[in-house]
DNA sequence: TTGACGCGTAGGAAATTTCCTACGTATCGT
DNA sequence: ACGATACGTAGGAAATTTCCTACGCGTCAA
């Protein structure tokens, strides 16, 4: 059964982003712009496959072509790495909010514990 | 063939997210720690198939489980984000230095760099 | 033009992932 | 103690992904 048509573009990133090869390539075009062959012959790979791995990139707009003449030159534009970064937010948010929760923790038990002087944890 | 065994925590924090599901499960641990159970019911799965997600996320150390008599609670600890954090900085910075990039070359026309084979320019 | 080269995609085999039901273990309420 | 409940994991079927070779199209250099 397919999965779902329900998909979002930052679904489609982080399907994008799930290979390891593909994020090889992306690191690889920081580099500056390359055709398939060369991103094949530096990961040991067929061309054919780095050509399907850049059409996925292609597809959720973090890589673009520039023909030039019967070369090909694949490029990184990382703007939909955005939705990453949005994504990760609530999660940063709760994260920060958890760790001014335990420093107010810290600060109580600080004050209420003073003769204490095992480790106890408390997260168990 | 297995991919390879040179995989980074990146790498895993990666395949961890690669999945819809998983993704929902933090979604939804966001809210507070959950039973495996109940998280089921809410995605219209079956409790051991959530199970085996939630053993992925713990896995990278995205959840942890906390033991309450017969129920086992899983919690969101966010922690490992912080590598997708650091993975994403190269870009944001290629990202950065490509908008500046572009600015320079409206302010100023650039001399023409040593590639004699063919023209090799931005066109935008 | 012709032949060599770079390219994308089709088609299919192999590996991986995903999701289920069935089972065994531990804990709660009676 | 006893049954009901919550849990993790095993085992396997189905879907998906990945990677290759083979092919056809367009481009360059004569």
């Amino acid at each position: 059964m397919p999965r779902q048509s329900k998909e979002t573009p930052t679904d489609h990133v982080f399907g994008a982003l799930a290979h390891p090869v593909r994020r090889d390539l992306l690191a690889a075009l920081l580099e500056g712009p390359q055709t398939a062959q060369s991103l094949a012959d530096r990961y040991e790979m067929a061309r054919p496959s780095v050509a399907e791995h850049l059409k996925v990139l292609r597809a959720v707009g973090l890589v673009a072509e520039r023909q030039a003449g019967r070369n090909r030159y694949y490029s990184l534009t990382p703007e939909p790495l955005s939705l990453l970064r949005a994504w990760l937010e609530p999660y940063e948010q709760f994260w920060r909010g958890r760790v001014s929760r335990l420093a107010a923790l810290l600060d109580e038990s600080a004050e209420d514990d003073k003769s204490s002087r095992e480790k106890d944890s408390f997260h168990d």
